[in-house]
DNA sequence: AGATACTTGACTATTTTAGTCGGGTTTATA
DNA sequence: TATAAACCCGACTAAAATAGTCAAGTATCT
């Protein structure tokens, strides 16, 4: 029962904070192509094959991080894609933000002079979302892809 | 274009990570119900009407919270919800998973003998996965109810 | 010329989310 | 004892997101 007097209820329809397989994909994906990124450019069909991954579902996964310019593409035979920065300086942040994968957990906009959820004071909550969003990103912002190379390469010795 | 030769590609269509206004609802009304959680029991209309959650959605996630004995129910008038352990002993975890949260990062399972995504090996970034899975987790097993009330009233001053 | 590989954009089945709705039952109090 | 406040329960649903698919290209190497 819905009953609310003097009181306007307005939902927050908005996920504020999601890790899906297309972020996996792209980090998988991403690993994968440091790995065998030496001369050649690596295609996608080799990644997909590899990895498991649809390779139309790459196509689009790599189209964005083509417009970050996280990688370069090759065209024609032989083609594929390579890094176009050094796997040190992409952080995983950078990825997840190339497809759009959000870990943004509060939704009041801190510009603005209200509190949260329209109200006038900050939710109970607030200082915890800050907090885990700060605590997530800064996990993000270390690893880099070099560093899941190695450790993958670790791991098989 | 998919053309796939001796491969049989099984999509994964599973989100593997999740945290959404069901599981910061929950946490918002609980530090609410904490915070008046003095004699009598609180109602979720009050918490509805204090906090801007529906009242019929704060029924489902309640009911949630009672199976796994966070809350204990008051039915009749002057009714309502209490805790149903002290604060301290409420972890942001023990919430999360009531409400079906899942922090599960990694899909492929620990027991199989078989390795990710139906490959004999560990994929690329498994470790990477299980590391970030305990880095979360291990944030939200610290936070208690408690911590969070303490910090609200703290910010009041 | 032909094959390989990237490019673009539209389309879609399925699942999840964030609820709503309608009917209960229980209990304090007037 | 009537009533209203509160919990209880299960079914339903609009909208959004996810994880793709599909079609029709263009560029480049051999």
């Amino acid at each position: 029962m819905t009953i609310l007097v003097g009181f306007i209820y307005t939902p927050v329809k908005q996920r504020f904070m999601k890790l899906t397989s297309k972020g996996r994909y792209a980090v998988m994906a991403l690993v994968d192509l440091a790995k065998f990124n030496n001369i050649n450019p690596v295609s996608l069909r080799d990644i997909s094959l590899r990895q498991g991954i649809s390779l139309d579902y790459l196509e689009q996964i790599f189209a964005k991080l083509r417009k970050k310019e996280i990688v370069q593409s090759v065209r024609g035979t032989q083609g594929g894609y390579i890094l176009n920065k050094k796997a040190k300086e992409i952080k995983l942040t950078n990825i997840f933000e190339a497809v759009d994968e959000k870990v943004k957990t509060v939704q009041c906009k801190k510009e603005s002079k209200k509190g949260c959820n329209g109200k006038l004071v900050k939710c109970l909550t607030h200082n915890l979302w800050d907090e885990l969003e700060s605590h997530i990103n800064n996990f993000f912002d270390k690893k880099s892809l070099d560093d899941l190379v190695k450790d993958n390469e670790e791991k098989r010795v």
